[in-house]
DNA sequence: CTGAAAGCGCTTACAG
DNA sequence: CTGAAAGCGCTTACAG
């Protein structure tokens, strides 16, 4: 591959001539200029980024580490990153820990070791010694939806309070009192915090979470099989499920149907995170819709700023609930017609 | 950041013996190689892979550039690429071209320009200008899932013909006489193969597949809904609607929806590419099922063939049909049991 | 076993 | 406007 020794040969002029040219430096004379474009358009060259970035310590490139690609939430999400990344000039590079503490600790390892510019996370335990290092070791980081509480790094996250409670008020007026929760590892903030949302939007209406309606997943859909199965072998079981993100809800459905009983005739379901697939399930499934793809923009932003200098801020952006009919039908005025079939490619448009 | 140099002085030897200990030569006393490790742990010292990379010529990356990462076939394809390569020692980069020629080329030029070892891709498009030099150029590269013929590169994928034979079996059994596909866009080897293999298959029985019956689509879920709301305007609508990926079938499910009809009642639906959600679907979809983990792993060990200099080859593996109950139910013996809800889950596991 | 030195491909003060 | 030179952080023959 042609290096830029061989285009200033062609050009004949030097190697820093040459750079000048590549870096757009005003003080380069038009005949010289031409002569480089045109040896660097014969040579077929391209600069070495590994090159340049050795040279101004600088990679331009963030690194990401999510928790698990295979969850739609998790793949919109990172998607929305390198868009924004992209628009601003910088490469991403994702790593998917897939909720494992040692694989995510690899990730960051490997992405501090390729020195990149910035790092966003979405933690999946409460902090690894690694983690926190780097905290401290002053890579620009930011943490996206899940975060570690007690470190210096700014959040970007959703609040997903109000919609719990516009879930739990659903849920009531539907009649249902026995309510039960699917969580996810307590280690997790979105683990526990959602958990404490369901508990005093309960407390509202006077209806205790007692432990046997508390489920202990870790965010994967056999663990929200397995929670299912437990909660559906209670002499008393719930009258409807609420699990804390889309993957332990199929697990949910998966348990559901395998003890051969209906949604929701026999039992509701409700899930955090909202995902073009809901629409399509039997029945279509309830959620809590994330303004994912703004997350994803606001975590780049937040992260550059701290890159370049800037004082980068957390961000708490709300989620909503989306009715659907996995709960049961409400007898009262028909629910906002929020999602019509086009939710399905609402990612692909701006807001 | 403490480079080398930094511990070649806390541990009293040259820079020469530090990289020695870093790299496992043989040749360094136990007391300097004592000496350096003690320096490192204290320094928190982390070799700077950039440096490394330019000054070996290799950076143990690979680049991957897929078609859409929100389609859920590439994220489970992304995901065991990234596996394989992590236990082979390499890390990978992934870009999403998001189904445009200009995204996909952005990234092979970032991705070349940071001299990764190897690129994997599943090419958009019939061949751009600077694919076709990055093939010609000797990028260690590999197809997968698409490819783009008449270059010399080793192709990874999985042929649907048996399948798309047992699909079209399977239909015409329920009496199927009217048959549609949407298919993908003309310019991939997807998009192409996918038609024909229909087309084929439909012959054996003396069915022809008519144009009027051959949606084009490009792969998103926007353009099954359009070649649906067409299919169904027409005065004699096909019976079954066969979608050569799973986003084009979400939209044909949205706009069958959207008409107040009913699958498999009103009109069937059928799928290239399953996914964890058609067993859940309303009604649960019968699809063609790729090998996509087994995909990803071969790819892969293909690719480090190449960049490492053993001969690669080219790979195709059959898919296999998953038969469920969008098209109509079989009266005669039951279907064999192929996707209990376990199957949500396989991903997880190894075959 | 060890170190001095060259060099990977760039960028950037510095001097002219 | 231009070039010679230093240097980013490593690795690796080469000589001892």
């Amino acid at each position: 591959m042609a290096s830029i020794k061989d285009v200033a040969a062609a050009a004949g002029v030097s190697v820093a001539t040459v750079s000048r040219v590549l870096n757009s430096h005003p003080s380069v004379s038009p005949d010289a200029r031409a002569r480089v474009l045109g040896a660097v358009d014969s040579l077929g060259y391209r600069p070495n980024a590994v090159a340049r970035s050795l040279r101004t310590a600088q990679t331009r490139t963030l690194g990401l580490v999510i928790s698990d690609v295979l969850n739609p939430y998790f793949t919109e999400l990172a998607r929305s990153v390198e868009e924004e990344a992209r628009a601003l000039g910088y490469s991403v590079i994702i790593g998917n820990a897939d909720e494992q503490p040692d694989i995510q600790d690899h990730h960051v390892r490997t992405l501090v070791d390729r020195r990149i510019d910035g790092l966003l996370v979405s933690p999946t335990d409460g902090g690894s010694p690694l983690m926190l290092e780097a905290a401290h070791a002053g890579t620009p980081m930011v943490f996206v939806d899940r975060w570690i509480p007690g470190l210096d790094v700014p959040v970007v996250r959703s609040d997903g309070r109000a919609a719990v409670r516009d879930l739990v008020a659903h849920l009531h007026a539907l009649g249902h009192r026995r309510l039960a929760i699917i969580a996810g590892p307590a280690a997790t903030t979105t683990g526990s915090e959602r958990v404490e949302a369901f508990r005093e939007a309960l407390a509202a209406y006077g209806i205790s979470l007692p432990d046997a309606y508390i489920g202990q997943g870790d965010f994967q859909a056999d663990s929200g099989r397995r929670a299912t199965e437990r909660f559906l072998a209670l002499s008393e079981p719930p009258e409807v499920v609420f699990a804390a993100d889309n993957l332990m809800a199929l697990g949910a459905l998966d348990a559901i149907r395998a003890a051969g009983l209906r949604v929701p005739h026999d039992i509701g379901l409700a899930a955090f995170d909202d995902i073009p697939w809901f629409v399509h399930t039997d029945p279509p499934v309830t959620a809590i819709a994330q303004p994912t793809k703004e997350l994803g923009r606001t975590a780049v932003r937040a992260l550059i700023d701290r890159i370049e200098g800037r004082p980068p801020q957390s961000v708490t952006l709300p989620a909503r609930l989306v009715v659907r009919r996995s709960c049961g039908e409400t007898k009262s005025p028909a629910p906002a017609p929020a999602d019509t079939p086009t939710a399905t490619t609402s990612t692909r448009r701006n807001p």
